[in-house]
This record gives C-alpha cells, sequence and structure tokens, in this order.
DNA sequence: TTTGTCTTTGCAACTTAGTTGCATTTGTTG
DNA sequence: CAACAAATGCAACTAAGTTGCAAAGACAAA
C-alpha cells in the first residue's frame, strides 16, 4: 500500500481500499488511458467489474481520472461534405442543453508538428455553452 | 425520390432503393450527427434496424457519411494529471497498429474565438502514425 | 479494541447498442 | 423478362455497462 497513494485517496475522502489502490497504481503505471477490462486482467487479486466501474467513478468524480472516448458504441452520423480530407470538422457538445452543434466555419488548421508523430487527421470535440444557451 | 440523391448514390455504386434515400435526406435535413435511433423514428415507412446500421455503413466506406463519437459505450480512464483544465491532453490513434498514446508536450492553444459558442474545453483526437510506426 | 454506521464489494439479473446468419425480396444489367 | 448480386427482415446473439440487494469491510468514536 503506497504512501502517496493512500494520501490521494485520503484527500478525496475516498476510503482506502485494496482495490482502489490497486486500480490507482494501474493507471500510473499504464500511462495512457486503459479500460476497465484491461484493468481487470492486470489486477492481481480480482476485482468484480462492477467494483472496478464503480471505483473508477468515484475517481472521476473526485477529478482524479479522466474518461476517453476510444471504441465507441454508440454512433452519430452525419454527411462529409463539410469535413475535409485531414479534418472532421469540430463539435461542440454544449454544458447546458447537452445538444450537439457542428463547427463548419472554424478554420483550425490542422496540428501536424508534432515532435515523433505523423499526424494525418484531426477531430475536436468542444465542451462550452451554445448560442441558445448563454 | 429526389435527382441528387439518386445520382449521389448511383456515384457511388449503391443500388437506389427506398431506403437509403430516405435516410440520406434524413441525414441532409438533420445537419448534426444523429443516431440510428434518431434516424428510425423520423423515417416515414419503416426499416428494420439492421438494416439502417448497413445502410449507414455502406455511407460510410462510401465517403459520404462520418461517424463521431456522442454517446460512447467504451470507456478508457487515465489519470488526469496531464490535462489542464481547459484541455484534456490530445491523443492520437495510430492507423496501424491501433495502439493509442497520449500527447502531453504538445502545447495546442484552446480555440476559445467561435464566433456565437462559448468555448471551455477541447479535446483533440488524432489520426496517423505513432513513433513505432513509421 | 470494540461498536456502530456508512461505504464498498460481489453476485445475478438486466439494459442497450450494435452484429451475425440466413432465408426472402428487390434492383439492375444484359 | 430472366438471372444474379445486393438489400432487407427477422431472430438470436454479443458486449459494455448498470442496477438492486445482501454481505463484508473501513474507520471514527467511545
Amino acid at each position: 500500500m503506497n504512501k502517496s497513494t493512500e494520501n490521494i485517496l485520503k484527500n478525496s475522502k475516498l476510503r482506502n481500499t485494496q482495490g482502489r489502490t490497486s486500480i490507482l497504481e494501474i493507471l500510473t503505471k499504464a500511462g495512457k488511458p486503459i479500460t476497465q477490462e484491461q484493468i481487470a486482467v492486470k489486477l492481481k487479486k480480482t476485482l468484480n467489474k462492477t467494483t472496478i466501474y464503480r471505483n473508477l467513478e468515484s475517481f472521476l468524480k473526485a477529478g482524479m481520472v479522466h474518461r476517453v472516448f476510444l471504441n465507441q458504441r454508440m454512433w452519430a452520423y452525419e454527411l462529409s461534405h463539410n469535413c475535409t480530407e485531414n479534418q472532421c470538422h469540430p463539435h461542440l457538445i454544449c454544458r447546458k442543453c447537452k445538444k450537439t452543434t457542428c463547427i463548419t466555419n472554424s478554420n483550425i488548421p490542422l496540428f501536424d508538428n508534432i515532435p515523433g508523430f505523423k499526424i494525418e487527421r484531426q477531430k475536436i470535440l468542444f465542451e462550452g455553452l451554445c448560442p441558445g444557451c448563454q
């Protein structure tokens, strides 16, 4: 039971359980986004998947982790005529009304100058307020 | 049966069926990303959900539509220590090895100057090649 | 250290989005 | 209009995540 992990949990007012510390350690070692299932297989002492999900949610509420889209299961489709070859037009999900708006006039350049990577395409997702919710 | 829709299908070598034209019209009218279910309820003559999915997939292959993440069902989690208040650090999904890499040294500014919107946060997803796949 | 309480855990059943296989129907081309 | 490939519908299935509930565990106060 790592001391710093223990403190992190204490600061977030989360109980210091074996499961939590293991999950936190796995996330730290991973250094990239991983799924519930990937966490499950790395766990030395097996944890029920419900428990893993609930712990991740508690971390989420405490601001300790982020969730990112990777393999998504609920698709939304749109015509591609507003997208260019190297960029889908950005979308904004409104914090207030939760609706998605297309940003078709943004003119955002492709960020292809990231050392070590060959960037071919980019998708941007904004969060904020749509025109109707300000 | 709209003439232009018919041509679009012909150009993509897709058979001109009632279902396809209706779905295309719905997507055109929508002007924003919509899901299979949302398409289904807008359809005048009901189509089986499998058929809708398969048609959308054929559009996708033909490059006529894009799929975007909206409500995602498979989450990946990561510690939020590399994210700032107004931006999750970008990720790259490698076209070759399909792996996800965190881009933590990119220094990309927040694009908060989109007229009409209040942008609070942005997430960027890159597609391309990771260092190991070039 | 024990007690009491609130939190966490495990289990089973459920929900939801999307997929697969297969038989039937429909477009399209000659 | 015949033939054949493509599209459709249906039912069963898969996979990721959720819910309810009872049992176990953490931890603060006594």
